[in-house]
DNA sequence: TTATATTTGACAAATAATGTCAAATCATAA
DNA sequence: TTATGATTTGACATTATTTGTCAAATATAA
């Protein structure tokens, strides 16, 4: 019963439906082979750049993917905190009154 | 309509009833003086080490103030990202899951 | 004023993030 | 098998960010 794929799960499937190599994609983000075997495998984080232009060669939705990003960043934060998730829930109290307050009201 | 303090409004609200210093609590945490005054503005972030001692020096609830002060890197995270609410969403999704999975079930 | 507290900004040190490279491992076709 | 190409691993280099110091500027108040 897996829930969620991880950002590298979701790149390695897309990556191999398209027949493309490590080596090819690499190439394209202009990056060493291994660190995008890194990314797929969640050793190493992508950059929000790389996660744009990955998005463009994979053809995978933009904003779906930068979700999928941010919330590991997220997660990545707070993950070893036992106060984790009393932080999350707090902060999205905090974003519904800033977004409340937006300029523009 | 003032919402929610920040951390370093807080910390600043409760150093002045206690009457304390800058400079003393800043000796207390061994940091220089300017850094307790910027975390005070919110200028720079307290490391995780300063807001546990921080709590003890002033009396504050340890969990609360933590909490405080995650939920702000969390948005520090994401503030300057138009998906950034929906991210949060999306990790509070994923917290529900991990939460349901933790060892002990 | 003078004394003390706080703030500011330039800079230094420490830490974390991002990357390269070469060697090891893995998969598979000859 | 062995040879080839793909991927993974780990040591290390580079760069960016965080955390801190220091001294001068500014505020506060006696």
């Amino acid at each position: 019963m897996k829930e969620s794929k991880t950002t590298g799960e979701i790149l390695r499937e897309e990556r191999e439906k398209k027949g493309l190599l490590l080596r090819q994609v690499a190439a394209m983000l202009d990056i060493d082979t291994a660190i995008l075997s890194k990314i797929e495998r969640s050793e190493r984080k992508a950059t929000k750049e790389q996660i744009i232009k990955l998005a463009e060669i994979l053809d995978l939705d933009k904003d779906n993917l930068l979700i999928q990003y941010l919330s590991e960043k997220i997660l990545n934060e707070i993950k070893d905190e036992e106060l984790g998730s009393k932080a999350l829930k707090v902060a999205e109290q905090k974003m519904k009154y800033i977004s409340k307050n937006k300029s523009g009201n």
